[in-house]
RNA sequence: GUGCGCUUAGCUCAGCUGGAUAGAGCGUUUGGCUACGGACCAAAAGGUCGGGGGUUCGAAUCCUCUAGCGCACGCCA
């Protein structure tokens, strides 16, 4: 079904056509004066020099077209020549019982779905999880629902960094605490042993210290490359070693992903690509389109139109060795052949932009990608501390993730049991979902592109527009249906009613503004809109809840009408949530 | 140096792609509990939209100049 706004601009179209005017005219939008009006039209004034008439009295012609329609309960004419809309709260009902009648609120399928693939995550396997990864998680995870719930074939790939000198560097540090370690005898040829040599905390702690050393020390650092280079070449231990450290980072990994409610469909990483390298640089080489500029092989992506110089993008470094260019283009050539998405997006810290820019000119220019391939970067800011500087722990070092939630678990606990005696093992479990929220919510309340500020005492805050207020909010709608059928009520024998009052219709008039929020979110690959929206929708309920006694109600037909609405609330909010990658508890 | 981005209330942020009196939250002041969940609601105060110029019926929004801040600019990722 169309929008709400289409809905309403087609009759305000029709107007202006039968009114002797171009249709288009009557484009309507939401009223930026709702003390005046729902929704609005400023067509006559668009109009008011081709057609060489005030804008006033065009207005009035049209006006006079929409004496009687369904649509609206209320047309007037404002000077300068603003059509000011009330639309029929029967229509309004309508409208609102058809989204709930239809799949997804009525949400209209693309005709044929995209297959898009989005690159998020991107964590080096060599390094825990840091506060740094949080953005590029939360914000791709919603991305993809969003796009999924658009009807569009979504695949997630969380695109390790498993293939650099990090892996090299953790080699030789093991080597130098255990030289006897069986992976380090060239003539050993037997089965490697199941379990690896380190457990994860040792890993943790194993690559700065190697970074650090690696800093200092050339030789160790030499060590580091040759380690490297053996492994990409297929040393045995090097292998089985590397695959050690693999597994128990990705298992590590898993876990805390999961924690964050983030899935990803494919866990590729740089070394995937590793045996498509070579193909792919002859390729670049025999199309003329690869050469050796001072000792590096790059290809020009400059373009006519370019207002500054772009440097070339590097293919291999003078020494030879590939770098996060190569294995970035070559996933672009891996995933064209696998699955040859029509666009790709990356989720990635937006100072890299420029880097971002040379890899997508190099893969059009190249043949890599099909011409109506979409590349997208999607870029984000720096999570900042209260100080406006990057978030740092207290002693100013970077942050884990996991401790930051596990902090964030403490305050949305220490919240709940002061405001209700709840079991603690209860209470510990809403905590995280409520804390989830929290974080997830403060993050993608903003535009993804820009810095923000993380302040936990306001993510946590139940006041203003927080997770925990949106997650209050619904708790409360479930908390109202819940006692209406042990009341004895049925939710499927509720049907929506014309709103009685200015509160009901005021909630009414957002919860169908849904489709359209959709489109632009999903558009615009805007999480914030949706935050935005339930927001909106958050209040709209509460002003709507306080002036109306639901279950004390009388009149049954009007009980019912209401508890219908509330059960249309509530699914939008769940669908809203889970696009961003959060859940609502029964109880907080 | 070049390019890109940002600048909106004391603070944190919106602003639907050019419309009316620029909106929220927090904080401040004030009011509302016989709880369908008060982790809530209502009201007030608070703004030369960084600054100048332009485009037009109309600009936070488009153009231009300018200031401040941030970021990026070939062998890191």
């Amino acid at each position: 079904m169309d929008k709400i706004l289409d809905v309403i601009s087609e009759e305000m179209k029709r107007a202006f056509q039968a009114a002797g005017y171009e249709a288009e005219l009557g484009k309507v939008t939401i009223s930026n004066r709702p003390d005046l009006c729902e929704y609005q039209c400023n067509g006559a004034m668009a109009g008011a020099k081709r057609y060489k008439k005030a804008p006033l009295a065009i207005a009035q012609d049209v006006e006079a077209e929409l004496k009687i329609s369904p649509v609206f309960e209320e047309v007037s004419t404002v000077p300068p020549g603003f059509l000011n809309l009330k639309v029929s709260p029967l229509f309004l009902k309508d409208y609102l019982a058809q989204m709930s009648r239809e799949p997804k609120f009525g949400l209209n399928m693309p005709e044929k779905a995209k297959k898009i693939m989005i690159d998020y995550g991107g964590p080096n396997v060599a390094k825990p999880l840091h506060v740094g990864h949080l953005r590029s998680a939360v914000i791709g995870e919603s991305v993809k629902r969003i796009a999924r719930y658009a009807g569009h074939e979504v695949t997630g790939d969380i695109h390790l960094g498993d293939w650099g000198l990090q892996m090299g560097l953790i080699i030789t540090e093991l080597q130098e605490r255990n030289p006897g370690l069986v992976y380090f005898d060239e003539r050993f040829t037997g089965e490697y042993p199941q379990e690896a040599p380190f457990t994860i905390s040792e890993l943790e702690e194993i690559y700065p210290t190697a970074s650090g050393k690696s800093k200092e020390d050339e030789s160790y650092k030499e060590k580091a490359m040759d380690a490297t280079f053996k492994l990409q070449n297929g040393v045995r231990g090097y292998r089985a070693l590397w695959n050690h450290i693999i597994n128990v980072s990705v298992t590590d990994l898993k876990k805390n992903y999961k924690r964050l409610n983030v899935d990803f469909d494919l866990w590729k990483g740089e070394s995937d690509v590793h045996d498509l390298i070579p193909g792919m640089v002859e390729e670049m080489k025999a199309g003329g389109y690869a050469y050796i500029s001072e000792g590096a092989l790059v290809v020009d992506v400059k373009e006519e139109t370019d207002t500054k110089e772009i440097p070339p993008c590097m293919i291999l470094k003078s020494d030879g060795a590939s770098l996060y260019n190569t294995t970035d283009l070559a996933t672009i050539k891996e995933r064209m052949e696998n699955i040859g998405p029509d666009e790709i997006i990356y989720v990635v810290d937006k100072r890299q932009e420029l880097y971002f820019e040379q890899i997508f000119r190099c893969a059009r220019k190249t043949g890599l990608v099909r011409p109506e391939t979409e590349l997208k970067f999607l870029g984000f800011g720096t999570m900042n501390g209260k100080d406006g500087k990057p978030f740092k722990t207290r002693e100013g070092g970077v942050m884990r993730l996991e401790n930051l939630l596990e902090e964030i678990n403490e305050v949305m606990y220490g919240k709940i049991v002061q405001n209700r005696s709840v079991p603690e093992k209860e209470a510990r479990e809403i905590a995280r979902v409520v804390a989830l929220s929290a974080v997830k919510y403060g993050d993608l309340s903003n535009q993804a592109s820009k810095d923000y500020i993380f302040d936990i005492d306001r993510f946590t805050s139940s006041e203003g527009d927080t997770g925990p207020y949106i997650l209050y909010t619904l708790v409360r709608i479930k908390s109202i249906l819940s006692k209406y059928k042990e009341a004895g009520g049925r939710l499927e024998e509720t049907s929506l009613r014309p709103a009685c009052s200015g509160p009901e219709k005021d909630l009414m008039l957002q919860l169908a503004g849904f489709l359209g929020m959709i489109e632009n979110a999903y558009g615009e690959s805007a999480p914030h809109k949706v935050c935005a929206y339930i927001y909106d929708i958050a209040n709209a309920f509460n002003r709507f809840y306080h002036e109306t006694k639901i279950l004390a109600e009388e009149d049954e037909g009007r009980k019912k009408g209401w508890i219908a609405l509330l059960l249309l609330a509530k699914d939008i909010l769940e669908t809203c949530i889970d696009l961003l990658g959060f859940s609502a508890p029964e109880k907080m």
